[in-house]
DNA sequence: TATGAATGAGGCTTCATTCAT
DNA sequence: AATGAATGAAGCCTCATTCAT
């Protein structure tokens, strides 16, 4: 009965403002569990932080792989940005580099990125497309440093998000985040390891792009 | 050679031999599958690789922990003995830090650390032996190196230690060691950022092991 | 007659309806098989007798006590009200107390009492709360009867209360419910020498509450 | 190689005695711990209990119910001999029955018969040996004291056996013996309530040993 | 659309029983 | 004859997913 326009419309938008703020609601509550209790909360616990039902959240998404893959990509796109921050603000390349990383550490870009199951299909699109934008613009980061000569020239990409990501996990067994406290060590002892000049010969080769999307 | 140990002695020891290598089956076999496939496998997956019943399992090991601390003590016992070796062998002292580094990635100790459970007892007291034994001897290897002037002095043990366990972890949610060729590329990475003279000011504390043990 | 009650209401209630109905099917059902087949019954087939999943009990019974103390608390609380119409219709305090057993076995009460395993929290509230209930109208009812010189004055509550379960409990490894042909003839007898005057001294002394709950 | 006789007798007999007693300590370890923690021990803690092995057990018994059926035997055959013993000493019919029924639940006869397990053989021809064998002298005690003007004549053999297993059993989830204190208690009760002249009619007939049979 | 309830598959663990020494 | 070890069949419980309101 579309009598009118206008408030047609308006029943229409109504509802999808609430569905879409349940939708928000349930990634941001699946982050936090996730980077909280790790990757094996039942996603009725997720429903229950989220203030849903369960049923609301398999609306949303047809299966957890889908609430997976919603929250890394959250997760990805606000690294990215933190990146092109970055790039923006510093006008030192290799300062730049510090800072994106210790800011990807900061989205718990390492504790999410393992919530990746066996099942988990790590080619669907949306994975692709944040993880490519993440990639292009590191490799725009490190490009510059490196033109800049303050980045050892022999590493690369892959190098580091693969660093990242492993050093800003949750150590262990440990449920929660308390390692925060040597995370950004750990970064920063990296770092120092990726300055120019090389301290040392790296055995095998630079991870590039396109090797990382191979695997 | 035994030309003609008694009789009874065989028989005493016989039954025991083909108890001890299925123990030994069973260990190896859940030390593969938590590598290949993570801390969650279940046991009766072990037990089909080891080639027993999955009772077998429990008759060995209790419970789940119980199997996944053997696993993870004869791995830091390993450990142990490349630090040990390393120590003997190396002139320089940083040099035996990076063969113990490279060693320890190499008996996956990344990997088989974090099956450590939430239900998994940390003060086990054969944890507790095999991890301090491996404290120590780090402790050795920096402080001599620290002490030659090749390892910057603002590192602790705790430093190093998780950051072997994380780089050599497999990363993300891969099932498998694919990662291999990235590890000893992170870890040399790394011990490029410990090398003295620091290149950058650390942010906290070192770790000590008495920090770790604090946890 | 609810000609036109709020639709919303309905809405409301409906549901709730049929899975009260599943959780009061789930305790008939429990009920049903400790009685004939002991407490050792496979929650798995109380939920197929109960017509539903396995799933479904353990949503509504977080565990199996949790499902035998619910059994337990609503057969004493019938109990207890067989107690209250026995003291309410009764001019004749022992016949009230005759009443009472006979009742009392009719519930089943000395098949389901010994559910109770060794696991299970004797201190739970719900179990106390239903009890005491059970335990002060008995001492009610005996009480009364000593009063009026029908009961030997030498027995208390836990005298009573034990017999009473033993005595109604499925005999030996009896299955099912073959005994009761002669569990009121057991219950007459131990009737009978509950009679003033005693026909012999006691050995021990008397149970009270008190010393019941102690246990 | 048998040279001469005597010896080979001795080593034909010696053994035997071994095995003897081994068997003996097996039925001695499974009454005990059937009694002190119920009828579901396991048949390795048995053996543990006995000091055997586990398979010694299953060569002497078969399968569990065959140990459990030797337990309850050996265990009705003490009784059998308690009543012969009762019936010899006692000058009095009814005093006979009351030292019968003291000593029967002294021997944990009610601890014992539950064991019966539902897969267990009611007709095994041992079983039924031994407890014809004690109906039988029941019925003599109970005979005398009928015919002494004791006892009331409206009960049965079957009525003083079951109350007397029933009344001795461990009650509840009692894991242990707690409830001796109580149990000569409700059996003096007993019977008094057994004591001639009837106090009050009973329901259904009196349970003579075919019936108790026919079941 | 949103929800609570229902489901069935699967993992851990125990135990009666059998096998090999 | 005696033993320790091995086995597989259950039972309990959890959780991803689907249904009915």
């Amino acid at each position: 009965m579309p009598a009118a326009t206008a408030p047609a419309e308006r029943k229409v938008t109504r509802p999808r403002a609430d569905a879409l703020r349940n939708r928000e609601r349930i990634v941001a509550a699946a982050r936090e569990m996730f980077v909280e209790h790790g990757p094996e909360v039942p996603i009725d616990e997720v429903a229950r932080r989220a203030g849903v039902g369960n049923a609301t959240v398999y609306r949303n998404f047809p299966d957890r792989d889908a609430l997976v893959r919603e929250v890394v990509c959250s997760v990805m796109d606000r690294t990215a940005e933190a990146a092109e921050l970055a790039l923006a603000e510093s006008g030192d390349a290799f300062t730049a580099l510090e800072h994106f990383v210790h800011a990807a550490a900061d989205e718990r870009i390492g504790a999410l990125c393992p919530m990746v199951s066996s099942t988990f299909d790590q080619h669907h699109p949306d994975l692709v497309a944040s993880r490519e934008r993440v990639e292009r613009l590191i490799e725009e980061v490190m490009g510059r440093a490196k033109a800049a000569g303050r980045l050892r020239p022999d590493v690369g990409v892959g190098d580091l998000m693969i660093a990242v990501g492993q050093l800003s996990r949750p150590p262990a067994g440990t449920d929660c985040l308390r390692g925060d406290r040597f995370v950004h060590r750990l970064l920063q002892l990296f770092l120092d390891g990726l300055r120019a000049p090389a301290r040392s010969a790296l055995p095998g080769e630079a991870l590039s792009i396109r090797e990382l999307r191979a695997s």
